[in-house]
Parts: structure tokens; sequence; C-alpha cells
DNA sequence: CTATATGGTATCGTGTCAATACTTTAATGC
DNA sequence: GCATTAAAGTATTGACACGATACCATATAG
């Protein structure tokens, strides 16, 4: 059923608009505009390898200028701070504020977006996750972006013992809680 | 399960981002933005009731003013035509252009959404429409937003015989064409 | 027949966005 | 070691989205 599968578009692009523009309202509070709120949310979740620009750049599919001018903007208003890594100092580290933690809190269209699919059964949200994750997988591997998933779904994930975890990519030891941060270099299972 | 409800809205954001890029390449060749494409994309759908920029600004969430600047642009470029309306006068009624037209066939983001959507079951794509649409229309109720449909999944339709449709609201005929039109005035049973 | 509402446009300011050029640091070649 | 190339990021420019405000023309209500 070819016709089903652009619906289904149409149905995403609608509510991506309508997404957009709930982050237009809820960002408006603030000044900022929905790409804005998608860096903060992204910066609160990015793990060790991925706080930086270039990270960011990939995740929203923007180029690098362009992510460099709204990140200063953030800078400037006092929600991110920037770090230059100390063992390749070409690398910027970025890292919420205090205050840029507390908008990521305040400014969430997560409640809105739950009351919305609350009668919706369990069984057939899990279905949906799983249609609409293959299918975005497809397109992004489609031109080669990166995935950007946490490390229980990626191949390099290696589990010591209860509490260590290893990074079979770098070679890195990571804390439970890191495991539960998006990482760009994800590969899925 | 309210964490997979809200990894749902991560999925549809992270989808809604891919789209944005995708149409921002495929727009870039026509030096056109994505909002310019939905435009076009949104007044080929648009049933006569629609073809207006009161009625674009609703289906796109923005204000009155900037979807005037859009459509201007889209003017002097030559895609949408404007008439004045002969009994409101202060309605503008859009059409494509030829040119229009010939655009929203070539710069079309369906094919490749398709080919990533291929190798899903039929049965779960309709679930996943089924959910979505379902939160979808809860959002828009939320925020006292037009759903904006087609005749055949509207209250308002009448079917008066093999081939003749009525639009129990505005009491005009409609032809079979029509009725697979966008409305406005569209009101899910 | 005035007052108000509605559809649309014009203008201004902020900031996205891509493109281009540039700087700094790191990696690679010999 | 030293020159070349690559990579991460910034600066600048130009087109334009976007909201806000003000405004105009037509329609409707009182």
């Amino acid at each position: 059923m070819r016709k089903n599968a652009f619906t289904l578009l149409e149905l995403v692009e609608r509510l991506g608009n309508t997404i957009r523009a709930e982050m237009r309202r809820i960002g408006g509070t603030y000044h900022l505009h929905p790409v804005h709120l998608q860096a903060l949310s992204f910066l609160k979740q990015a793990n060790r390898y991925s706080n930086t620009p270039q990270a960011l750049t990939e995740y929203l599919g923007l180029t690098k200028g362009t992510v460099s001018q709204s990140l200063l903007l953030l800078y400037r208003k006092g929600l991110v701070a920037r770090y230059v890594d100390e063992v390749d100092k070409r690398v910027v580290r970025l890292k919420l504020s205090t205050s840029g933690k507390r908008l990521v809190k305040e400014a969430q269209i997560a409640p809105v977006w739950q009351s919305a699919a609350a009668n919706v059964s369990p069984a057939r949200i899990k279905t949906t996750v799983l249609v609409l994750l293959e299918t975005l997988r497809n397109l992004q591997s489609m031109h080669s972006e990166r995935p950007f998933g946490v490390c229980n779904t990626c191949i390099h994930l290696q589990r010591e013992s209860a509490r260590i975890y290893n990074c079979g990519l770098t070679s890195d030891r990571l804390t439970v809680p890191e495991t539960r941060q998006i990482c760009r270099l994800h590969i899925p299972q």
C-alpha cells in the first residue's frame, strides 16, 4: 500500500509543523526560536563525544556556520557555556549553564504531547515507535547522516560487569548515566 | 508507559528535522525554503474554501503577515497566481501557475520517503497512521487549530447519489475530485 | 450610516540559513 | 623535523523567514 505510506509522510509533516508551532509559542516567551530549544535539548542529552558544535551541526542537519551563530546567541544569553578542549585545542566543548538547564526544564513541549497521546494504548505506541524508527534510520542512511542514539542500542557497548560499561570504539569506561546519553558515534545494532 | 510516548515525540521531532533537511536540499535547487514547498504543496491540494492566504496561514501555523510575504515571493517567482474574489473583494484567491504545478511535481520528497518505508508492512503502517492521526487531532484541538482534511472523513459531507455530493455546511454541490481536496472547514467524524 | 470586524498588505527589527573566506590546531607526508 | 593537508570553528555577507505593528479596503452589525 504505497498510498498509506504517503499518508504517513503527510501526517509526520503535519505533526512536525504542529510541534514547531508549539515550540515557537513556548520559545517566544524567552525570545528563542525552535532551533534554539532543539539545541538546548540536545546539549542536555549529549555525551562527552557529542557536546560540540560539530555534533550539534550534524544533529540539526544544518551548516556549521549557521550553528555557530545560533550558539553565539545562546552563549550571549548565558544559556550555554563554552570551553576549549584541553587535548584537541581546535574543539569547543559545550555545556548547559544553570539557567540553560532551568530553561530546558521549563520550556517543555513534552507535557502537551503526553496528554495528546494519553489515550493511545502502549502496544500501539510501541508499534508506532518501531515503524518510525525504521523509517528514520533508512532516511538517515540514505544521506549518510549519523543516527544519534543511546549506548543501549549501540553495537559498541560492552558490558564488563554489573555497573561497568565500555565503549568498544573509543575504549573508554562509561558510567551508567553516560550510557543513557545521546552519542554521535552511535551505530544501531 | 509514559516513557514510550516521550520516545515517540523525540522520533517525530527527528523525522520532522530530517524531512526539513530534505526539503532544504530539494528546495535549494530552486532557491526555495521548506516553507515555500509546503505552501505550494498545500495550494495544489486546497479546495475552493481553502485557496486563500488566510487558509494557508492557519495550515502553516504562522502569522498572516509572514505568509503574505512568502506568497509575494512565490508570486514574483511566477509560481502562484492571485485573483481578487468576485463576491467578497477582501479575499484573495490563490492558484498554482503552470510552472508552480510543474515544480510541485518535480520537487517531491515522497519518493525518498516511500523507499525509506518500503519494508514496513501495510498493517503496521496503518496502525502508525491511526496513532499519529489521533495524536495530531488532539494537539490541534488543544489550540483550537483547524484539522484540515478531505471530505471523505468530514461530518459535513452528504452523498446525494452515485456521483453527487453536497457539503452540509456550505450547501454547495461538490464534484468527486473536489471531495478529495483539503478543506479548512473540515470537521473529523 | 456609523462602528466594528475581517482579509490582506507594508514596514521594521531580529535572527536563521547558506556560502565564502578565514584562523587555529592537528595529522600526514617526506 | 618541516611543509602540506585536513579538521573544528568563527566572521561576514546577503536573502529572507518570522512576529509585531500599523495600515487599507471591504463587509457586516448596530
